[in-house]
DNA sequence: TGCAAGGATGAATACGTATGCATAAGATGG
DNA sequence: CCATCTTATGCATACGTATTCATCCTTGCA
């Protein structure tokens, strides 16, 4: 963006002076190169680098009608979403495109973030959130940009959608646990009004049941490692403790792994302990935690396969929802038997999990 | 974003028509409302409601040459970062800004990041890397567009920059270890190259020799958790262990502890230990690290400060440079004598630590 | 009643690029 | 050698808004 004679930025009007060409021919020496007669290429292009032009995207978007940015609003919270927005971000770059983020603390700073957002003609949107309103949904769906709904299970119905297979997974966890010989579960959801935390628990009681098992549900409060430490203390009080916990968030599992140590329950000794999501720590030494890692990279990819799809595709064909198997990572919290490992195995690349095949 | 009769999305010529006034109206009516009279207005708002008319920032940017968009360039890896980017976020959102986020991976990816950076005419660019090269900050310079070095003490005298006091901090660390009766310390930095590191190791090295400690220094090569990890290999092969390891950030910290623990080395026991960052983690009661607390959300906010400013300042102002002091926080991991606190303290907000205070 | 001042609005233009249409020059074929 | 087709380029316009200038209407005051 240097500043031509005037002091004005260079625009591709002063190149094509420069170049001795029309400024039409200029446009088309930076989106069509082939159009363009090798010599006055190499004109154009030499008077551009010599003047230092660097094409404005917003006028490139006004005219073209698309900004070639997509956008996502994700809770500020959490190191589950704080490795979400990475991946949102390496996905996005790897296609040329760029990431406008907005991170919100509150649920109620979301109506107003979103009408900010409307302002910016974004290719696509990704709602990064498990308790996004369904009448929000609906209403944005109205607004002609292509929305993606990720680990909103519930919205599937309403806007494309996103997900790990959370009922599934969550299924995993409890014949893990079942083939362990635990016939007494509790499980620990973080908040009982997300879509993804009841699509966990119905997983888990389902399995269970089948097996004969019990599984009774206590609600943490939140998807946080306090919310953790405080269930702990509920958990001690109980009559009898349960042979195994079953929590809805690996950084809830955390709190909940180091409340109980409090109290000197361990795991596995004392009970078996699970989680949900893969975090890296999960796989740090400290805790070793048995849990259901998500295919993060995958997932994103998927999200921004269909955010960005929508600025070319017409919007007649049918909202695809993806979701997209976990994996089941076995830790020292439900490792019957002799001691832990002597040596852990190392993280898996940010707990993004296996990275989508090629070949399908 | 409706579409208008014609299936082109609202404009304000729409609006206009429907309300019956010129285009320029409905303009002013939504950037100076004041001088436009309260029927008119009144008619307007009407109107564009009913149309579902929204303001188009791309056309808006364009015309009044700001995008109200401040971008990022933030490395893809690592706690701190994470938590960094949701500062930015939140302080941007605070101020009605959006934020452009680019996370690279590799520092080759850098230089394409920047030149798409460039072709969005943002208000301010904050670059928050310990080792983006001098030169290429240079160069940026010439742009015009307000940059902001974060976390890069070394590009304080080329752009504004804002990082914590590492020099000031690391030897508030060190003082403490000294206090404790340390003489024999080693210091375990992230990456030697970056100018983050070279300033912590500096004010360790100066306060321990001016106590008579020395203070040896081993590169862990990363600042992750892996990193720390295998660096304990290297540790417990050493002839002597230390009486204390200061370890270059936190992360690295947790896999170092996690490391010695598997050579039934642990902290406070066998050595002391201490971190640099105050993540989140650094508080849970797993870890309980001592460690430097970084005010993210006070840098947040002069970064931000800073990047938007450019938007509205001339160039003619001198480029300052923030330095703003940390906070120590004692941990387990260099508690001498008795047993842990049964309870630790809570976890201070996502460690952004102190908030600004509004009266300085 | 007349005139000046001020307030509200409209007409026109600019921001920087992309693209349809027209045109000129060269290539190809009969 | 002319007709036709292809290729490369220029002209003009549109994208949607902000803003300057001019105009008209209202109001206050003499």
């Amino acid at each position: 963006m240097a500043r031509s004679g005037r002091g004005r930025p260079v625009t591709s009007v002063d190149v094509a002076a420069a170049a001795g060409v029309s400024q039409a021919t200029v446009a088309r020496c930076f989106t069509t190169p082939n159009v363009v007669a090798p010599a006055t290429r190499q004109r154009i292009e030499a008077a551009a680098d010599q003047l230092g032009y660097v094409p404005n995207a917003i006028a490139r978007s006004l005219k073209s009608q698309r900004t070639n940015i997509v956008g996502a609003v994700v809770p500020a919270v959490g190191e589950y979403w704080q490795n979400v927005v990475t991946c949102f971000s390496r996905c996005l770059t790897a296609r040329g495109r760029q990431l406008l983020l907005f991170s919100f603390l509150d649920q109620a700073d979301v109506d107003e973030t979103l009408e900010a957002v409307a302002q910016y003609r974004l290719d696509g949107l990704i709602l990064a959130s498990a308790n996004i309103a369904e009448a929000q949904l609906s209403r944005m769906t109205q607004t002609g940009l292509s929305l993606v709904a990720f680990n909103h299970p519930d919205a599937a119905g309403i806007v494309p959608s996103v997900t790990v297979d959370n009922e599934a997974g969550s299924a995993e966890l409890a014949r893990h646990l079942a083939d362990l010989g635990c016939t007494r579960v509790l499980y620990v959801g973080g908040v009982a009004a997300a879509s993804t935390d009841r699509a966990r628990f119905r997983g888990a009681a389902r399995t269970l049941a089948s097996s004969g098992a019990t599984c009774n549900y206590m609600e943490a409060g939140a998807f946080t490692y306090e919310a953790g430490y405080k269930a702990a203390d509920r958990v001690s009080q109980l009559d009898r403790l349960p042979h195994a916990i079953m929590v809805g968030g690996d950084e809830v599992a955390f709190g909940l792994l180091d409340g109980l140590r409090q109290y000197g329950i361990t795991a596995p000794t004392d009970l078996l302990i699970t989680g949900f999501d893969g975090l890296p720590q999960a796989s740090w030494a400290g805790y070793d935690l048995t849990t259901l890692v998500q295919p993060a990279e995958q997932l994103a990819e998927h999200a921004v396969e269909l955010a960005a799809r929508g600025a070319d595709t017409p919007s007649n064909v049918v909202t695809p929802s993806v979701v997209v198997a976990g994996t089941l990572r076995r830790g020292r919290t439900t490792h019957r038997g002799e001691e832990p490992s002597a040596q852990p195995r190392s993280r898996p690349g940010r707990g993004c999990g296996a990275r989508p095949r090629a070949d399908r």
